[in-house]
DNA sequence: GTATTGAGATACGGTTCTGTATCTGACAGG
DNA sequence: CCTGTCAGATACAGAACCGTATCTCAATAC
């Protein structure tokens, strides 16, 4: 069945198996807990391989974590453009959670492993650091949307309940893998949920009882 | 001026500053990117030392974790306990913050790699989750005591609005050390006024609109 | 003052990792 | 087929790290 490969071909391959098996090591024992040794060792190959893929460590850090971008970033415009109702935002959300929420602890520490490391490297900080305004940019578009399908002015720039959201992802994440019982698998949904309404309810409320208030929190550009 | 040390002085003396280089390290190039030898060269010592005061590596963090912890405990029951009122409690909190937000990085870089390093050793990870669990059941004390003052109804369990709190310092703080730009050193606390008045709102709608309705979301237990 | 004890320094053997330099065998072009 | 080329394997040298075993000398005890 498989069919014979061309040289570019094999190349690819055999550079995407270093970054597959790259990727769990990553996640399991960490970026510096793991060598180049066994990287090649569960991808099956030989130090060889990897020097000629790859200029060292580092160069293969960068391509995963510009992969991860790459996909995560389809992934949140995936669940945002892709939606015609707020509530379908929600839904794809809840889809998007369950299904991660199989491998949460190695996802978050890949994630929190390629963050420390990007914190580390001058160079690297301003790439994360634009990818998350991505997401975050992303999520202020559907917010917006969905308090005009309500006919509702935030009760704050949608910039800042979008960072709201995209911190407590992260945050509830951190506590659901230290103690699952304490927070169940729908909390961060059912938490955006919450959120939305006790917005919304504080919005029409000081609609009603002030027409200036928005006195809020906004950091200093 | 610096009396002569008795032999236990002495030694714990060297046992701390063995800690205090390793937490800087730790911060700076994370657990397992920190070897012995840089340690003791950083506390001034040799790897002697290290192995007389420690059975190795692993040891120390334990040690470390260990320290963090009281020491963490320490400062949250501080800003609960010793205040009179939630907006004093929420004083202590912007205080708090203002002082941490000094070496913000350096900190969150710690708690993180202890956090990995917990998360991958089963021994550690049920103290973790413990250590957490007492946080959130301060804040949820508060939180409570909060609400009693404005006579209102939490619109869902305090635990899970503490919770969503304790969250939030940490996913806010990554983003913050990501884009200072787009964080303010005030956020975090701002938020909490923004997220305690929309729920005293959402409480006040809800008593006002029906007095059933609490359909919300409480993971199983 | 002398003996003892123990904190910390020094020295060593063994392992692991990295990076490079060289070799081999399969693919591609004629 | 036959040959040049390139992906990957193998071999090697240097460095870092770990853990222990031994040594030194100041603090205690007598």
């Amino acid at each position: 069945m498989s069919k014979r490969l061309t040289r570019q071909e094999s190349r690819e391959l055999t550079r995407d198996q270093l970054l597959c098996a790259a990727t769990e090591l990553f996640a399991e024992v960490g970026v510096s807990g793991t060598s180049v040794e066994q990287i090649v060792e569960r991808a099956g190959y030989t130090r060889g391989a990897f020097y000629g893929n790859f200029e060292g460590k580092h160069e293969l850090v960068l391509a995963l974590l510009e992969q991860r971008t790459q996909h995560e970033l389809e992934e949140v415009q995936a669940m945002t453009l892709r939606a015609d109702s707020f509530d379908e935002t929600i839904e794809h959300l809840r889809a998007w959670h369950r299904e991660r929420d199989r491998n949460l602890a190695g996802w978050l520490a890949l994630r929190t492993e390629l963050w420390l490391y990007g914190l580390r490297d001058p160079k690297l900080l301003p790439v994360l650091a634009d990818r998350e305004r991505r997401s975050r940019a992303a999520f202020a578009q559907a917010l917006e949307q969905g308090f005009a399908a309500r006919s509702v002015t935030p009760p704050a720039p949608v910039e800042l309940l979008a960072l709201i959201l995209h911190s407590l992802d992260d945050g509830l994440s951190i506590q659901r893998v230290l103690s699952p019982a304490d927070t169940g698998t729908d909390t961060v949904v059912d938490v955006v949920d919450l959120l939305m309404r006790s917005w919304t309810s504080l919005a029409r409320n000081a609609a009603t009882a002030a027409p200036d208030s928005t006195p809020d929190s906004t950091p200093a550009p």
